[in-house]
DNA sequence: CGATCTACGTGTGCTGGCGAACAGACGACA
DNA sequence: TGTCGTCTGTTCGCCAGCACACGTAGATCG
């Protein structure tokens, strides 16, 4: 099977929250394989703010330009949900995404729908309320955390979504008095995923059809075989 | 030179304003190289509404997905400045473009730019005023119309930028009592580039530079050839 | 167990852009 | 040359989210 190079320069990492896995216009070093983490892919506003333009959980990967042959980041990507990934080394996965046709299908597809989300990222962040925003941040980073609980401060929150941190704080409040879901101190649990998908604007279904679409078997065996992984597909 | 095969292939045609050349979610049937005429991407909203997420000329191709083995458009593509352009078969294209490593290469370091400008665009709505974002349309249309003066309604611009027409007007009045563009009946007359590029965000200055690093010789060899191009470079 | 730090909750005034609506002005065409 | 349709200019009330600011409650640690 022509997986087993590919496994062979695959290598195991732990991530930890806040980590900046890349810089926009460095050198790409690695290219990562979330298993369990979450990745946000971040542009740079006027030096100070950061807003974010993109997730990447397990359906995907961090590092994409190097699937077009470009080495350098154009965005930063920063560690949004600890956990592991597995990582391999640019030159490598050159080589072998070279080699391997049905990786360059595979990433090829996931660059496709990577588009569309940026696409539609663009017309939700024109058109949609902050509630709708924050709504469609939660479930998209609980799908790929894969988890119901998130842990995360609303001043981080406000620096994804590129608003106040009060209007975070608000946002939460209400969804919470609908019981849709539980703030503690640095976390959100989601209780209803339905009515909170309700109160999320359409972005979320769309940006969630392109990446089924998108998938494919590959990378998930990979990462199975390798990363431990507990067999359940993404969201 | 392999170049010959491909111009072969490309075929001129004129484009009216207004024309669509894609749908959302239809076959691609053809690529489009334009020439002299200007080509927005346009996100579809809630069935209705559709906001300008990409602009492609001379610098580009219409049609991207294709270099990605995708057959399907993600996008509204509108016509927005008429003219001329070289289009090709989309089995044509597929041919020529995994024959083409030299082909390859300058589209994928196209497809690149475009990630950076959608990227940039998320940022640019969710941080700029309407002003700023007018100047910077205008200022990406002319460059690549190659014209001074564009000819377009402020109910259109409304459109592409998602906001009301009276919002368009106000931002234009605001630039002409500055004397930086002159408004007349369907047209818009830039008067100072600079001073324009200074009201303008500085998304314009960085999606630029974005599309200066990309671009190679080889597509506009190819059109120089055909399309009987005046030479000049796209700003 | 008290000090301190971090994170959350709330308030006030302001503004850019929204929705709707209307009046004036240019231009094409009869 | 008048008429009509399209395009532009402006107005009014309204609201989401901004900037700034202050108060309070869990966590943490000496």
């Amino acid at each position: 099977m022509e997986y087993q190079r590919l496994l062979a320069d695959l290598e195991p990492v732990t991530l930890k929250f806040g980590e900046v896995l890349k810089e926009p216009g460095m050198l790409i070093r690695h290219v990562y394989f979330p298993v369990d983490c979450v990745v946000s892919l971040l542009t740079l506003v006027e030096g100070h703010k950061a807003l974010q333009v993109g997730l990447v959980g397990n359906e995907g990967m961090v590092g994409m330009p190097l699937a077009l042959g470009i080495h350098v980041s154009s965005h930063r990507a920063l560690v949004q949900v600890a956990g592991t990934a597995l990582r391999m080394k640019s030159s490598a996965f050159r080589k072998e995404f070279l080699q391997s046709k049905p990786l360059q299908q595979a990433l090829y597809r996931y660059k496709h729908a990577l588009t569309g989300q940026l696409s539609q990222s663009i017309a939700c962040n024109r058109f949609h309320s902050l509630r709708a925003r924050f709504a469609r941040y939660l479930l998209m980073t609980a799908d790929r955390a894969r988890t119901r609980e998130i842990r995360l401060t609303h001043e981080f929150l406000a620096r994804m979504l590129g608003v106040r941190r009060p209007g975070v704080t608000k946002a939460a409040g209400d969804l919470a008095k609908r019981k849709l879901i539980q703030c503690g101190r640095g976390k959100i649990a989601i209780l209803d995923r339905k009515r909170l998908s309700a109160s999320s604007c359409a972005c979320y279904r769309i940006i969630k059809r392109l990446y089924k679409k998108a998938r494919t078997r590959m990378a998930d065996s990979a990462r199975k075989r390798k990363g431990g992984m507990d067999g359940t597909s993404a969201a």
